[in-house]
RNA sequence: GGAGAGAUGGCCGAGUGGUCGAAGGCGCUCCCCUGCUAAGGGAGUAUAGGCUCAAAAGGCUUAUCGAGGGUUCGAAUCCCUCUCUCUCCGCCA
């Protein structure tokens, strides 16, 4: 949520930078309900200071054993319009703030401006991709060769977009969310967190997944009539964790990382990559979160950042990073790093993190504050990034340690994690 | 699932219809005293808004005692609904 002030103050300017990113402000709408607002508060408010004033009197007459009704007549006969006023004003500012939720984020004067995918910038690139002395596989053949990855099971069991794996392939799963797991909290100082997946309709908004992107979630009726909501990224209930809380200044940074399953309907995207496991019902992803200081939110989004492509770097995977363009953004980041990595068997890189900085976007719907230099409370920043997501980096493995008698070779880094196997071979 | 208790400021805790944004304590900030330490004395210390002001300072004002609704001239206090927490019983990985 952007604060209100900025859009009082700057509304023009604000709108600019929001069509930078492909969004249209209704400036007009905006302008009538704020004008609205205005004008009905004042009057609500000097009506209420009245009744304020004139109970007072009356409470003091009463004390004093004289007669007030003179004095409760004249509350009375403005008690209508007050009560009318009052709910107008509640109606208002619902209207508002429905309004200030489906507003995205403004971008971070760093982001360069751009419409889609292909104007995100290259930062950097890491590694070499490497020359295969065969034909390479995707990881859907490898894993049907290797008779560990069973899709026709899978949609028998739930439906289209959802995998089993088997044996060593699904142990390597399970390796690899270990491994990262035991990378960040050991040598990167984050506090690793067990979490609910089923969260309520709050913790969605606080991090902006609601209202405006109901139609992504999976939810779970509850008995009371509301609903319970499948967590789309540990980003949800991590962050969350600040909600409504007010944090001692020098506690901060707060690193958490997250090992959970994400659910998403993928609504929309129907026909985009429906072969293989890239896009999921359900994955496994190992998720950072920080909650900062304002002073220094991006400096340790390029930290974060940093501790992903660590995964990548020591599994010895070709990747890039690239900054996301305005217009390919997230709703509710100022700022963010795509990390992808290099895959074979598409011979492309890929998504396999995304690394962003909200500022205080999510921390004001949340109500996120710390307390300041000066004892004041502030809003903090929010900073997550995928560290990594787990699906996609078991297809990268797959992809990019295949050999040609249809094996996969363990990177190094995991064989500890799989009981020293070296291979993976077909049974 | 059944029975009961509770939710007040950064924290603890008082407050059952009137001048209560809320006693007291703790914590914190500043000052004083004391040749260290300890102790003592004084002052201050919630949040979010609105209007005003060129801005800041300031001034005026509203809301907030778990949430929402209601009663009342007036609600932390009375009534209703909901949420959450705790205790006991039952069940359970």
């Amino acid at each position: 949520m952007l604060d209100i002030q900025l859009l009082r103050s700057d509304l023009e300017g604000v709108a600019k930078r929001l069509a930078d990113r492909g969004f249209t402000l209704d400036v007009e709408a905006f302008q009538a309900l704020e004008f609205r607002r205005k004008t009905i508060q004042t009057e609500t408010q000097e009506l209420q200071a009245r009744r304020n004033q004139l109970s007072k009197q009356i409470g003091q007459a009463k004390a004093k054993g004289e007669d007030a009704t003179a004095l409760m007549a004249q509350v009375t006969a403005q008690a209508d319009q007050l009560k009318a006023l009052e709910r107008q004003l509640h109606e208002v500012q619902a209207r508002l703030d429905d309004m200030l939720l489906v507003i995205p984020n403004v971008p971070h004067a760093s982001v360069p401006a751009g419409k889609s995918a292909e104007d995100n910038p290259e930062v950097r690139r890491v590694g070499t991709p490497r020359q295969f002395g065969f034909a390479v596989k995707d990881h859907v053949d490898i894993g049907a060769g290797l008779g560990m990855l069973d899709f026709d099971a899978a949609s028998k069991i739930s439906g289209a977009r959802f995998m089993l794996l088997k044996g060593p392939l699904a142990r390597l799963h399970r390796a690899i969310a270990q491994f990262m797991l035991d990378i960040h909290t050991g040598e990167h100082g984050y506090t690793e967190i067990y979490a609910p997946y089923l969260v309520n309709a709050a913790s969605m908004t606080g991090t902006g997944q609601l209202p405006k992107f109901e139609e992504d979630l999976f939810a779970v009726p509850r008995s009371d009539g509301e609903k319970f909501y499948l967590i789309p990224t540990a980003e949800v209930p991590v962050t969350n964790i600040v909600r409504d809380e007010i944090i001692a200044g020098d506690k901060l940074p707060l690193k958490f990382v997250c090992h959970t399953p994400c659910f998403r309907s993928e609504a929309g995207s129907y026909g985009k990559d429906t072969r293989g496991m890239i896009r999921q019902h359900q994955f496994d992803k190992v998720e950072l979160v920080q909650i900062t200081h304002p002073s220094r939110s991006y400096e340790l989004l390029e930290e974060l950042t940093g501790h992903a492509e660590t995964i990548l770097k020591k599994l010895d995977l070709p990747y890039r990073t690239v900054t996301l363009c305005t217009g390919d953004m997230g709703f509710s980041a100022a700022k963010t790093y795509d990390i992808e990595v290099w895959l074979p068997g598409q011979n492309a890189y890929r998504e396999i993190s995304s690394c962003s900085n909200f500022e205080a976007f999510q921390a004001r719907r949340m109500q996120a504050r710390f307390r300041n230099e000066k004892g004041k409370t502030e809003l903090v920043h929010t900073l997550n990034g995928s560290g990594l997501a787990v699906g996609r980096t078991l297809v990268a493995i797959m992809e990019n340690y295949q050999n040609a008698d249809g094996s996969v070779t363990v990177p190094e880094a995991l064989r500890p994690y799989m009981g020293g196997t070296n291979a993976i071979a077909p049974r």
